[in-house]
DNA sequence: TTGTATACATAGTTTTTCTATGTATACTTG
DNA sequence: CAAGTATACATAGAAAAACTATGTATACAA
């Protein structure tokens, strides 16, 4: 079943690498598969991450020394958990806040409170 | 003087055309540099439009139908005011209402209840 | 055996915003 | 009066991010 995602694609632009963070900060070591389904899940479905968007971004991850990874086999089928760095925790930290002063940043420029206009 | 942007341009991904949309929605009629100003103010010098993103951006919102321009000549200097179509406020409230349901999701996703991890 | 789920990966495309550049007028300031 | 800044539009080409499509492979259910 094509599930069709609720959002528009591109407002997911510049907080992928930020969900990701954000989760492995708060579950500890994920692997790829586990992420895209805890996204999907947490978001009831709205937001449904790619192979070809997660993987790309998560190799970027660990290129820039913001996650390490451990493979694992389990049964006969290959693991990749990635986890935070020490640096990628301190990131992580940043990105959401900035995130979030985007966000109510957004809020005044959408007229959300009409006394600001 | 260059004003280095707070935010990482990336997350301005998406959403540059609601903004410009519920500018106009909320303004009225707008030209272009007018657009650039209202939002660096209105963000506190955090969201800085470039020209380069806002014209074709605008000139994309004309070719779908969301917004009509108008020229005007004021001195010697052209300007070219942009409102919303009927379609254009119609779709308005869609891409802020999509906006902020994103948001809502977004702050599930990045566990600010936790709650509901 | 066909389809779905799990699990990783990458090549190439699309989209969006950016930088850089161009044109032109108006005003300010040394 | 020259230089810089602000106003005002525009576009070409680059960069970044996520996408589609495809590939490999195992496991399980219908």
């Amino acid at each position: 079943m094509y599930l069709k995602p609720m959002y528009s694609k591109e407002l997911l632009k510049g907080t992928l690498t930020t969900i990701i963070l954000r989760l492995l900060a708060t579950h500890g070591k994920m692997y790829g598969y586990e992420i895209t389904q805890k996204v999907k899940i947490l978001s009831g479905e709205k937001i449904l991450i790619k192979e070809g968007s997660l993987y790309p971004a998560l190799h970027k991850l660990k290129d820039e020394g913001m996650v390490k990874t451990e493979t694992e086999m389990v049964g006969n089928r290959m693991r990749k958990y990635y986890s935070l760095t020490e640096q990628g925790g301190v990131s992580t930290k940043e990105k959401v806040d900035e995130l979030f002063q985007f966000i109510d940043t957004l809020k005044v420029i959408l007229n959300v409170n009409p006394k600001l206009t």
